[in-house]
DNA sequence: GCCCATTAGTTGACTCCGTCAACCGGATCG
DNA sequence: CGATCCGGTTGACGGAGTCAACTAATGGGC
């Protein structure tokens, strides 16, 4: 792709996240005002929520998550507290801190807002015909999880579902070419190579692994069959996002963990010398290297590379 | 379904968005602080914003796009003329209203605020996996478009980059998968014939097309050569949320332009009876049935259909 | 053509949200 | 045990935003 296709393609797309802020600025603006029925302000309310949903919270855990000023949010703490709607308690473990709660008139306040803001959001649903509201609130579940600032580091992996073999062959041929400027035939090989893996292939001894990582697909291995004794693996990927987690190493464990119980002796790969992170990967699984041959297959010359594994 | 169950359904649904704004509104308070850097102020900045973007505005139109008050606003616009960044000319047709647009030096002042947004932006984007990139500018394309009054409807065509042929083969194999219940011999298929058409065809009388919308893929055609006088049109394909648009309407009507061009007499192509809304293109566009063949081929019985078109 | 309600915009007065800086006492660390 | 940091409080202040009263122009109804 052209250096000046990628811009432009970044260009529209972040066009498109300003004009989704400005959007939902101004939709929040006016859906979003179920406090001014109320006695307390914006901030007070999100305050409100903070105390309504988490225990043993201190003045300044909830200026760090809200970003609120500290004398601010201390004068706030005292007008709820004189009109009793909180309660504040020492810290057994710390003399300076104060251990907020709402009270039962707090939080008998706060239900109407609660509600306020259902109804709110309810009908602003309910305006929308059905596969749009399935389709906002999915929208919005992925923004939030791809959005939030600890991603969980957690991840697993599951057998290729459909769409899955398509998506190896998209992050294959964008990703080389992206990074090592491989051209069209790669990805051709790739598709030629996943495609007849999904096409036919004894389960019981040829197997794909997908890995996933908050719904969202972080990398793949696929293992097939030469002859009865020889197995290759393929398609070893991971994205840049999710590397140095350790999921190339754990792929192909599973990999070769997988081909042991299905009775191979040896096992094979194909790479090549500049795709270094995968080299370290495969020698430290125990591959050795047995052939070297140099090629322009795939626009730029590298060397391509043999690597073998007894089981 | 239940009606506790619908009732709990819509209550998880008002309860992702509400987790969706308050995640939302402490997301704008970290990143979209372009402006503190700046002697505006985050009102002012949407002012100049529609300034900016706005031809022939006048002060009302401002005040009720923004929803702000009158007085505020009069005296905002009053600060930007005597600093040079506005000019307010009278209206020709009412006395009353002033013909609001920005200087030389209003646009000067406007351009470090809108760099500064597309580099947060931009930012944020780059610290995300390429796949989640893209779900993040769906999700909200999906969510302004749903949500607004007035759906974008801008999208254009342009030919395959890497990734796509992949893209386009996840995309059949799991939205058939979902939609119809195809099997993985679908997505087997649809990777032998992308794969194919990717390894090698001549650019002169064969060619892909890849819709885009927001930056964000929302369909596919291709056209193979058969003969010198017979081409094919395969994989089109729209993203159900982008149906209702046209988008395959205005695909094949390309294709077919580009297959008179390239020297075909005729076109044909291979589809399937359940998929009504391809057909109903394909019948608009002036195909023929010519031929009828029931198959299980993908796992459900379906009839597959040829059909014909003289060019 | 005239009246009257409405609209575009201005101005004065005010509220109160939020910021900044100084400060205090307790906690922590070398 | 002193220096430093941290949680919280207080005073002073700016300015964002609101409310109401007002002028001037418009336009619709009769």
């Amino acid at each position: 792709m052209p250096d000046d296709a990628i811009q432009t393609r970044s260009d529209r797309r972040i066009a498109a996240v300003r004009a989704f802020n400005r959007f939902y600025t101004r939709r929040i603006g006016v859906v979003g005002q179920a406090y001014l029925q109320s006695r307390f302000s914006l901030t007070e309310v999100r305050v409100l929520y903070e105390l309504a949903y988490t225990d043993d919270l201190t003045a300044s855990q909830i200026g760090a998550a809200l970003d609120l000023d500290a004398g601010y949010l201390s004068r706030m703490l005292r007008r709820f507290e004189q009109d009793g709607l909180l309660q504040r308690g020492p810290s057994e473990t710390d003399k300076r801190r104060n251990i907020l709660a709402l009270t039962a008139a707090g939080r008998v306040a706060f239900v109407p807002l609660e509600d306020r803001s259902r109804q709110e959001i309810g009908a602003m649903l309910a305006a929308l015909p059905e596969p749009a509201r399935e389709a906002v609130v999915a929208g919005m579940s992925t923004i939030a999880r791809l959005l939030s600032d600890q991603p969980s580091r957690d991840w697993h992996s599951r057998h290729p579902a459909p769409g899955d073999i398509g998506w190896v062959i998209e992050r294959h041929g964008a990703l080389y070419a992206e990074e090592y400027n491989f051209n069209h035939k790669f990805e051709a090989l790739v598709a030629q190579v996943a495609g007849a893996f999904l096409d036919a292939h004894d389960p019981n001894r040829e197997r794909g692994w997908i890995a996933e990582r908050d719904g969202v697909r972080i990398g793949s291995v696929f293992l097939v069959r030469k002859t009865d004794d020889l197995c290759k693996l393929r398609l070893l990927l991971v994205e840049p996002s999710a590397r140095g987690l350790g999921v190339g190493k754990r792929l192909v464990e599973d990999c070769i963990a997988f081909a042991r119980e299905a009775g191979y002796r040896r096992m094979t790969l194909w790479t090549n010398d500049i795709l270094v992170a995968a080299r370290g990967i495969y020698r430290a699984a125990g591959f050795k290297l047995v052939n070297r041959e140099p090629h322009s297959d795939f626009g730029p010359p590298m060397v391509g590379e043999e690597w073998e594994l007894d089981l």
